[in-house]
RNA sequence: GGCCCCGUAGCUCAACUGGCAGAGCAGUUGACUCUUAAUCAAUUGGUUACAGGUUCGAGUCCUGUCGGGGUCACCA
């Protein structure tokens, strides 16, 4: 907070001015009951939110340190303090269990009036709700029931929850917790993520795998002499990708900026620099409309790699993703949506003409125009949008008829030209560029191609860009003067590959909506 | 943006063709010294998303708004 701004202070509001102010929090009746056991502590000298915690063991590290010794007679007793959030209380007259949950898991309280008195049990059942950040001290036992559990001795509040979760019961099976009417709405969970992070802990396993799938791909990519760099998100001229940009503005400068939709042609300037191998895992932006795969802000690793071409990319992106899958499973399969995946290499790889004509029975090779294609397709009773490139044209017939059926994964290679204004042609076929997508469990995961390093090859596609696309096309690819004049300097030749990580983790926890794997995905304001 | 579905207590869900808005859990009160979805008894809690309309009567039917989900379009 910087020094003279204004703070607000919510202000707690009872009897008839509730719902008269917009100021303030509008208390539930559980809510205002807990305000109340806050100022009961209070008026009996007791901080409902002290300072300083004395964490000795974690919740597994008390029952690991307790099995070590149990058993023996000659072993110490395992005295520990633990600090977590209730999440169970079953008092029994003079005596309470309960357990806490901490970051590595759960672990029982169990709470008798012999040792630390009535008073003390009494506060506890009055004062004390599920939610609430608690400290205890005591000895670790075994209850006859065989739960490894702390004997406490003493306890105090860490943090009151005025909130109570919006959970109701759960129930640990063989150290599974089993959920009973948890909170489900989606809207809510998104929204208030927190609340659902708190409750839902298969929602944690969630990001947790996430992480690993990041730190995978960091370590991979680093154990191959890749060096990660950062690049502007904040971009004069977009580019990169086919994609509307969201537009800021730079106050000073009185400059326009767009939140950049890809990194290829920062990373790419890198090359020309000198650098030969380069990474970046980072954020791109996309103003389009969200769908269970789309969110407008996602995550990308791009990297390029200097002296190497599409066919060794292909062989690098097969070892990456076993070698992920082996970090993060333990195994090279996995199942996605009831299909099971295996990520051993060699990826099925097969060229993009070929299972089109398979599939679709069109062989793009005999329809050199957009004209000529469109009359195939409609032969075929399939919906052509009027205006479409050639291989716009092409797209719509992956997205259509390929990709919802490219469940193990395979290599499409060799695209159209006149939507990969950034790739090679084949060397004879100046309509084919040296590109292929990567698909799994149904979904198109990565792109790469040899990338083209030829200055007046590149200016031409884009003037080629600029003429086939209508002015107000705003996938138009804006000419980034720069990025020739780079070019022009000499970039080597190199392979480029990008991968969108959302989707990759929504497949490795076998999620179908990306706002599952995505901690705060974008909704809609309220009101 | 089009179309379809949804919005009821803190949470999960009921309420037949329009007829007194309910349950479980949570909460509150009481009982209970090895429970673990603890149990038992009693009990609080609602502007049925919001704004209109039809009707003697609307959670239910109609219109609009807001939000969510799905799908198509758009798009990786």
């Amino acid at each position: 907070m910087l020094p003279g701004s204004v703070i607000r202070f919510p202000v707690r509001i009872s009897g008839d001015e509730r719902g008269t102010s917009d100021m303030a929090a509008d208390y539930t009746n559980l809510e205002q009951i807990r305000l109340e056991k806050i100022e009961e502590l209070r008026a009996e000298g007791i901080e409902p939110y002290p300072h300083r915690v004395e964490r000795t063991h974690t919740s597994v590290e008390a029952i690991q340190a307790f099995e070590a010794v149990e058993g023996d007679e000659q072993a110490a007793v395992v005295q520990a303090t633990l600090a977590g959030r209730l999440r169970s209380m079953r008092p029994m007259g003079k005596i309470i269990f309960a357990h806490i949950e901490d970051g590595d898991g759960r672990i029982q309280l169990f709470f008798r009036a012999n040792d630390i008195g009535e008073e003390r049990i009494s506060l506890f059942n009055r004062a004390f709700d599920l939610g609430d950040y608690i400290q205890a001290s005591g000895k670790m036992f075994r209850t006859r029931a065989g739960e490894a559990s702390l004997w406490v001795e003493s306890f105090r509040m860490l943090a009151k929850a005025v909130t109570p979760l919006p959970a109701a019961k759960d129930e640990v099976v063989d150290g599974e917790v089993i959920q009973h009417a948890t909170l489900a709405d989606p809207e809510t969970r998104y929204r208030q993520r927190y609340a659902d992070l708190a409750v839902n802990a298969e929602v944690r396993k969630i990001f947790r795998k996430r992480a690993a799938i990041v730190r995978a791909l960091h370590q991979f990519m680093n154990d191959h002499s890749f060096l990660e760099v950062e690049t502007p998100i904040l971009q004069p001229i977009y580019g990169g990708a086919a994609a509307q940009p969201f537009v800021t503005h730079h106050n000073q400068l009185k400059q326009d900026l767009y939140l950049r939709i890809s990194f290829e042609l920062y990373l790419k300037r890198l090359l020309v620099g000198g650098f030969e191998r380069v990474y970046e895992i980072g954020r791109d932006f996309r103003n389009e409309g969200v769908s269970f795969k789309h969110n407008p802000e996602f995550t990308q690793l791009e990297f390029y790699w200097a002296y190497a071409d599409y066919n060794q990319v292909m062989d690098l992106t097969e070892q990456m993703l076993a070698f992920v899958a082996d970090q993060v499973i333990g195994q090279r399969s996995f199942t996605y949506q009831g299909h099971e995946i295996n990520l051993n290499p060699p990826w099925e790889r097969v060229e993009l003409r070929q299972r089109l004509a398979e599939v679709t029975g069109i062989d793009i090779h005999e329809h050199a125009t957009a004209q000529s294609l469109a009359a195939a397709m409609k032969a075929k009773e399939m919906e052509v949008k009027p205006g479409a490139t050639r291989g716009k044209l092409i797209d719509a017939l992956i997205g259509n008829h390929l990709e919802p059926n490219l469940i193990q994964p395979t290599f499409l290679y060799n695209y159209p030209r006149d939507i990969s204004p950034l790739a090679k042609s084949m060397p004879g076929d100046p309509q084919v560029v040296e590109r292929f997508e990567g698909f799994l469990g149904g979904m198109e995961i990565c792109n790469a191609f040899t990338e083209l390093n030829d200055p007046l090859d590149q200016e031409a596609r884009f003037l080629e860009m600029g003429r086939d696309y209508a002015d107000d096309d705003e996938e138009r690819h804006p000419m980034d003067e720069d990025y020739l004049r780079a070019l022009r300097y000499g970039m080597p030749p190199n392979g480029g590959f990008g991968m969108g990580i959302d989707r990759l983790t929504m497949l490795f926890t076998d999620q179908r909506s990306i706002r599952e794997v995505i901690l705060f995905p974008h909704l809609r304001s309220r009101e």
